[in-house]
DNA sequence: TAATATTGTTATGCATAATAACATAAATTA
DNA sequence: TAATTTATGTTATTATGCATAACAATATTA
């Protein structure tokens, strides 16, 4: 059972980012099965019912995913009436989001779910480095911008 | 043009995880994309050139992903003579991955690119905020052990 | 008014990831 | 030794995430 050597992926920060990823990312996953809820389908959620009104365009920025693939979560959602398309009046292209009564009440739920789940998980790491380190990933997002 | 409100997600690690992985990740595949490579075609060649002879079990273990996944990726590989798979007389079950010398050579070549690529995309950033990232980043891969 | 841009949508494909079922071979145990 | 269990690699299948092209309806602009 000789250990198997990843220093080379080692060096690189999005191994890192991938690997400890992945580790929250399988917790999520479970902790959102019993509310029938993927990643997507509960940031649409969350962000819907913080930004009531927005449009699936404007949406489809903030989740840095395309529009067409915001298509089918917003269909998931309104099929089970947590959310609804309201057509706007002064933009006869687009839809208003906004959250149903359900659909808050699942994001109250969830909300709570989800930051028991990684309270517990990162119970073990010193409040400060994780700060510390957000701080850091915050630069790597903006980092994006930068480039040419 | 107002802003829209992630504060809720924002209490999450993981989202800020997700956010700046994306940001490193569309970089890697534009960085691999004139070797023809993938992340999982990438990461395992080195990982084969860093540990010649290990066999497919212990590479989808420390690439975490399940067995049935890393076969295409290592016949991609071999198709491109880039690995071989050798039967193990003491365990005729199992191949041992070895890297041919092109195998090699493109080991070396995309390891100079991604280093590139990622010491570009994090020049503005301080090393040692990326050291105690990392640092962070490793309690939280080593959470997952910790778990029930 | 004509040309261009935006919004939402459909269709499509690729990449990542999980599971079930299986053949072959090895290890265990009865 | 024989029977059972386990490990390795494989096929098939499915779900999910993510990107692009093309389009109709509507708004914007030149």
């Amino acid at each position: 059972m000789n250990k198997i050597n990843d220093d080379t992926l080692r060096r690189f920060v999005g191994y890192h980012l991938k690997r400890s990823f992945n580790v929250i990312q399988s917790d999520l996953i479970e902790t959102l099965r019993p509310f029938d809820l993927r990643m997507l389908t509960y940031s649409a959620l969350v962000l819907i019912v913080d930004n009531p009104g927005l449009n699936q365009s404007r949406l489809s920025q903030i989740m840095d995913i395309e529009r067409p693939n915001l298509v089918v979560i917003i269909d998931e959602l309104e099929e089970r009436e947590l959310i609804t398309r309201d057509r706007v009046p002064s933009d006869r292209r687009s839809y208003a989001l906004h959250p149903t009564e359900a659909g808050r009440a699942l994001y109250r739920e969830t909300l709570d779910a989800v930051t028991q789940h990684e309270e517990k998980l990162l119970s073990g790491i010193a409040p400060e480095k994780l700060e510390q380190m957000i701080a850091t990933l915050k630069l790597i997002e903006a980092a994006k911008q930068g480039q040419a």
